[in-house]
DNA sequence: CTATAATGTGAACAGTGTTCAAATTATAGA
DNA sequence: TCTATAATTTGAACACTGTTCACATTATAG
């Protein structure tokens, strides 16, 4: 059903607001997320807001929501761009684009992955769906490979531990994904991997020791599937 | 120089504010962490806690460098813990001392690696230090494992990037680290992965998908160490 | 044209970090 | 022991923060 012109207002005043959110935190980093400054930014009273969030936590949520959509938005383009190619080469393609989003957007990355406001924590049963979606990118892809066979079971990614096994399927069964227990495995696997070389990276602790965060990150791509079995030299 | 009266008085206030601060943290958070909540707890004016340090922010980095410390201090005592052990058995009890740590000291590991004070962003010459001593831990067992030939060269670890090689081996030059740079760069592998899984699972990102975070960052560890060529069955 | 709902206002409250002059306390020297 | 000096502590003030509330304004629908 069509949205109608009070709704359409409504939601065009929330956009403006989530917008004003978006470029005071892009200036000021995660701390610059205040709800008076936004409010100056649109010429309103703090308070008017209240219309439109029942709270700061609430607004927050709603950005942590669009930024991982932004995210599984920015996989599932990566993934697009290199269809013509293999799918080992679509999953490296996507893998670069987790952390040049990351890289690009630190702000929204750390106000999904980090904890970046003070006694603010996100509500799992909202932010878990999106997480799924930008995860889903990834394990697809393997699911390709280990279908085509261009993934091959070798030690010790060959095996996983029957608890987590369990797990897998019966989140495969809820949910319903099109995939098997071994590709969300092996997704896990991969991005618990990269997700530290960023979260380090961001937060300046990698360079100091390896130099070039950007080379030990496409090198340990490439060690990442070359260890889990991929046999096409990349 | 031992220190004087005056000083040690001094440096006991400092003890007690950064106590009480660690106190609140514990309680509410990296959020409760409140110049004026601690001035409360202490019965003291706020202003009087400038005489101890400069700012808030120069107590967070006072409280960033202990923790950093003491996660030192728990890699070091787990190592010792195995010290009758293997090298390898040494490595797997410290890399669980590392995640255990984090999960039991939650607010100290996101002051150290999370950014969780808004507008704070801890100075780099202060905090290196430290990480490099909680690192050495990590890189002294893996030299160990490759002098004693336990740990064999195997692909794809058998080899780095050479920007990342140099980079590593100006680093030993300069700070006159006793290791070879394939020790630090395996060690800068091992810890960018665990340290994912770690950062996933404080957040609640993980459990969603593999379940029991314990038995992951414990399977991980193993399959770590064996694609990196550890032969011994462990 | 009017009743009603939505929207925006402005003041207030309790909290935050920080600065500053003034008052207090403790130390060191004669 | 008395005093001059330094260290410490106080309390008020300033500019912020999120949130609530009664009130005024505006727009919508009947």
């Amino acid at each position: 059903m069509p949205l109608g012109r009070v709704e359409q207002r409504r939601e065009g005043v929330r956009e403006e607001i989530k917008q004003a959110a978006r470029r005071l935190m892009a200036e000021h980093g995660t701390a610059g997320l205040s709800l008076r400054a936004i409010a100056r930014e649109i010429n309103m009273q703090p308070s008017g807001l209240y219309h439109y969030y029942g709270s700061l936590d609430e607004l927050i949520t709603a950005l942590i929501v669009e930024a991982f959509n932004a995210l599984a938005d920015a996989l599932e383009a990566a993934r697009e761009t290199a269809a013509g190619q293999s799918s080992a080469a679509q999953l490296i393609a996507v893998l670069q684009a987790y952390r040049r989003w990351a890289m690009t957007h630190p702000t929204d990355f750390q106000l999904i992955y980090g904890n970046p406001i003070p006694g603010y924590a996100a509500p799992r049963e909202i932010t878990v769906p999106p997480v799924i979606r930008g995860f889903s990118v990834i394990v697809g892809l393997i699911e390709n490979l280990l279908q085509s066979g261009a993934l091959e079971a070798v030690p010790p990614y060959d095996h996983m531990p029957p608890e987590i096994e369990a797990r897998l399927q019966e989140l495969i069964e809820r949910d319903g994904y099109p995939v098997s227990a071994r590709a969300l495995f092996l997704g896990a696997v991969g991005w618990t991997q990269l997700h530290g070389i960023i979260m380090l990276e961001m937060f300046n602790h990698l360079q100091p020791v390896v130099g070039d965060a950007d080379v030990f990150y496409r090198a340990q791509v490439i060690n990442l599937l070359k260890t889990m079995g991929l046999k096409t030299a990349v």
